[in-house]
DNA sequence: CTGAAAGCGCTAACAC
DNA sequence: GTGTTAGCGCTTTCAG
């Protein structure tokens, strides 16, 4: 089923069907001829073939850590706002936080000529060299590039960190913890940077390393770090939480020790998801991740369009809620 | 860069490297020298022509109806572990529940060559007629096709929907409500009429439509639904809720009347997510999101590999846990 | 074991 | 306004 079967349907040339698909002007006549002997034939134009042709494929694509975390999942949503009003589709790529599947996803969009890449980057050293070697648009998100200039939208990680640490010692408490991401991902460094600063002013360093914590940004790795200081000699009576699934966890040692906000003061980044009326006294550090999506997309689509500045780099601000 | 830049780089002709690229028989010192030759020039092959050439693409389409709702992404997970081991890569398209995002969803699989798609349909009236129509291999996952013969992989809705209703009367509730999805939609109908099944067993038919409530399978219909029912005269003393988000918004309107389980008897299809320290006392149905991904994706890959049986419908059945 | 040549389905020059 | 022709980058007979 091609081109050459419709225009054969039609009496006409392939060329003729080719300029009647793309909107290019035609006679009347061929146009109505035409369109009838594709829908008869139920003729889908290959997209493959096209693209070979020479003209970008109207698909971007988005590479994201952890399909599973609804931040990742509202950050898509945004992106897909935005991309749909400029008539792109996404598809979603989920690497796990392997580099690996995320170089593996990188190699397919650039083999199946997407327009573009936004990449939340799996881990500080994620390699986009074949991309920018390509010339091919490519947007950070969430997280930006150690060796790389690209365009990237991320948010103002330490100022949060250092937001949600003050407000909980104004609140009164006076041993702060934090849990935060693996030491490899940008963001958890920014956001426990932002605490130490907070910590360090309130209640001198010594104390600081006992209560932090390294763990995975997931439920288990939350859970687990909250039990470990909630065992400790001389244990937190309060806690920044570097982000929204570890908070799930550490709410859940809470639980289990017979502790809950607001007595025991938590601060998280993010949403706390589908459990809104289990927040009751925490402190959120909103981070905006439809808004995120949106933003890298528009810088995305500028790309595409031709935009061929220097690498720009967009901060969004966090607001932190009660 | 084309294998032709490869292929002149190397001294070999562009067939030698292809043959390379795709592991056929070559001499040693071929393949040495057009790998290195590939390496040096960050060769990556174009798909796009392969694909145009005649091979099937090693890309699985998986059309879900809402990527917020971590049923689906546990599905995507399930069918991405299954696909990859095959070899095949996964993209997700998101479709918000609209049959016309959908339709432009399938539409693009198809233009685009991937070797199959899995479709969680929006809608009892999906149009899959085309892919049938094309040969290209589809699968339903979650809810099946009312006009299509296509292979589909579900859960038993019915039974589900009974026996949580069955177990809240066991517990001595006597007026349970049910709070279901759509009405256009087979999983909403089925949990619902497995509900009015074990209700009009043990309270007789006349109080059932008073409290049944349709709503459309997210958190804010979960809420409202929850709100009605609990406005009513006679209030239920326990609910069945159809999905995951409906019930975080079920439990939201319980707790802002000062409601909460095991008191009110709430039993749950699918798991609610990022809250099991909240779960204590809601009886869960659990659907299990991951194997009907995989279950999907197998049959998919069966007919990928050109399995052309009748088709098949694959019922994985729920468990349900305190 | 390797290369030359013929397309896959489409679009863009370039005639008519 | 319409058709002819020549590729896009790759794989695959078919000879050598």
């Amino acid at each position: 089923m091609t081109i050459y079967d419709v225009a054969a349907r039609a009496g006409v040339s392939a060329t003729t069907v080719s300029r009647v698909l793309n909107g290019a002007k035609v006679s009347p006549e061929s146009e109505r001829v035409v369109r009838a002997a594709a829908a008869e034939l139920d003729f889908i134009p290959n997209r493959t073939a096209r693209r070979l042709r020479g003209q970008g494929s109207a698909v971007i694509g988005l590479i994201i850590p952890d399909i599973e975390n609804p931040f990742f999942t509202a950050l898509a949503r945004g992106v897909e706002n935005r991309a749909r009003a400029a008539g792109y589709s996404v598809v979603l790529c989920n690497t796990d936080e392997d580099p690996e599947r995320e170089s593996t996803y990188i190699d397919i969009a650039l083999a199946e000529h997407m327009a573009g890449v936004i990449l939340a980057p799996a881990d500080d050293a994620s390699d986009v060299s074949r991309l920018v070697a390509q010339r091919r648009p490519v947007v950070a998100v969430d997280r930006s590039l150690a060796h790389a200039d690209v365009d990237a939208v991320t948010v103002d990680n330490r100022a949060g960190g250092r937001s949600a640490a003050e407000s909980l010692f104004a609140a009164g408490f006076t041993r702060v913890a934090c849990i935060t991401g693996p030491s490899s991902v940008e963001t958890a460094q920014l956001r426990m940077a932002g605490w130490r600063q907070a910590a360090a002013r309130h209640a001198g360093p010594d104390y600081l390393e006992d209560l932090l914590r390294y763990a995975d940004y997931r439920v288990d790795g939350g859970r687990q770090a909250m039990a470990e200081l909630l065992a400790l000699p001389e244990p937190p009576d309060a806690a920044v939480v570097a982000n929204n699934l570890m908070a799930a966890g550490a709410l859940e040692a809470l639980h289990d020790a017979g502790l809950a906000p607001p007595g025991f003061g938590l601060a998280v980044f993010g949403d706390l998801p589908f459990a809104s009326f289990g927040r009751r006294g925490i402190r959120v550090v909103d981070v905006p991740a439809r808004e995120l999506g949106e933003a890298a997309a528009a810088l995305l689509l500028d790309r595409i369009g031709g935009d061929t500045g220097p690498a720009r780099t967009v901060v969004l601000r966090t607001r932190e809620q009660k």
